[in-house]
DNA sequence: CGAGGTCTTGAAGACGATCAACAAACGTGG
DNA sequence: CCACGTTTGTTGATCGTCTTCAAGACCTCG
């Protein structure tokens, strides 16, 4: 237990810069959009300009760590990340969990200060967006920032839910909770096929998301799967039942806010 | 269990009109330039000029209801009040507790729907500040706009720390954690005494801010008076032991972002 | 003074943690 | 491609924390 895995800092991040390939799209710009649809093409295009530098980061890597002071802020392209805070004596809670699109230290930008870390889950590819640019931004371009503001909201619209899951319900409950909560936002991005999606965690992991031991994470995802709810194969994850999960968890997608709005 | 005596809505706002009076100072001024003391004379003034109209909410009134479409938020000016989600069958997780100089729903400025309620606890008096009026800051107030977007992370920095103490902490270390916070917060508006502060809460209130029981709230704070660590009675806690409450707790405040920064 | 809410205490039981051991999967180097 | 070591998953048993139910004391406010 005082024998902590996590917390390995990535090796330096210059020595890593890649270019930005054609096929690689801005995943940020579909996830505004689709909480409002009206950016300009101008705003697109400093959204686009954003980054000058890109870095992948391996699997465990930290991307950031408390206690740090980024000078970027660092978008997610490809990949899944979290955010988590290690206790004394070894325990984990993650904080959150980050998909292609995300921007996972954004609000490093008016925070300065990290008090929890960020860590790559699998391999990730990053870009850097200076503290300055995002400054900018704030000056120049107040729809965006309003969207930037925005999307920092819904990470902790997200965490609320987390809250709520952890303090009140069941780890039954909880479980079926961020599966459909994953299911909705991978859908955004077209991460999630029908009914399923990948998700690249240990059972040790995802229980430190909803606060609960490995040993019973496991047991838990069978009591899902004996309700012919989900099930977790081979990094794989099948909702076999859409509806009874929903109502299991009591979930509600408002939270998330997937609907088009003047923001 | 079924009878859920919170979710009780305030009587329509527009009756209960009140007018500034010259003694009540804008709280948030002083909790931003804790946090950024190059607030210049006249962001000052716009904050100042944010709001035209008071109102006051009786305990247990709602000032928002899930679901609602705010168009103005709500600063509070005196009061204690509280974010919550109820659940189907009545149980509820606290999601923030709210004192003098908190914004309690900014983020329905760029969120719209609200997925929680904000309730007040104690009486509380209020200043509605038109979405509008924000919508303007954000604007031609680019320095404002970002520390008005502080304020939110805040309070998501709060929420995180909520969310280990409900995943990993033991009840126990939880609510010796809250006191800690909730200490250091009143400090900053000057609300706390000598390692003493006024807490308006019930035990039932206190233990759905942690996600136990009140039975169990009431078994713990007797653990912790055993101790000699706090003790609260008539509404009121002391800190008995400070440097023992923040150990237990595992305090560390850097996540209230107490230090003074450009932002 | 009475009534409803809040606090307190006891007892029983559920949920989840911990410990331990083994099986399966993964990945790394030979 | 196989062998091996390490990580991850699975299962059983025991234990502790916290919940629930219930009843009584206290307190506050009309």
């Amino acid at each position: 237990m005082l024998d902590v895995p996590w917390t390995r800092r990535a090796s330096p991040v210059a020595l890593r810069i890649l270019q930005w390939s054609a096929e690689l799209r801005q995943p940020l710009i579909p996830k505004l959009e689709r909480r409002d649809h009206t950016l300009s093409a101008a705003e697109k295009a400093v959204l686009e300009q954003m980054s000058s530098r890109l870095t992948t980061f391996g699997p465990g890597e930290d991307m950031v760590c408390e206690g740090d002071r980024p000078t970027n802020s660092t978008l997610l392209l490809e990949g899944w990340a979290s955010r988590y805070v290690t206790l004394a004596d070894g325990r984990r809670q993650i904080l959150a969990l980050h998909i292609s699109g995300d921007f996972v230290d954004l609000h490093s930008f008016p925070l300065k200060l990290m008090d929890h870390s960020v860590g790559a889950i699998t391999a990730c590819k990053v870009a850097l967006v200076p503290h300055a640019v995002l400054e900018e931004i704030t000056q120049s371009q107040p729809h965006l920032t309003r969207l930037l503001w925005l999307s920092t909201l819904i990470d902790a619209a997200i965490l609320r839910q987390w809250l709520v899951g952890a303090g009140q319900r069941s780890a039954e409950e909880n479980l079926a909770h961020r599966f459909c909560e994953l299911y909705s936002r991978l859908q955004v991005t077209g991460l999630a096929g029908e009914g399923r999606f990948e998700l690249p965690l240990t059972q040790e992991e995802l229980g430190d998301t909803v606060g609960i031991s490995a040993v019973h994470t496991n047991r838990v995802l069978q009591q899902l799967k004996g309700r012919g709810l989900v099930t977790w194969r081979n990094r794989v994850v099948t909702i076999e039942n859409w509806t009874g999960l929903a109502e299991l968890a009591g979930f509600d997608p408002t939270y998330l806010n997937l609907t088009d709005e003047p923001r």
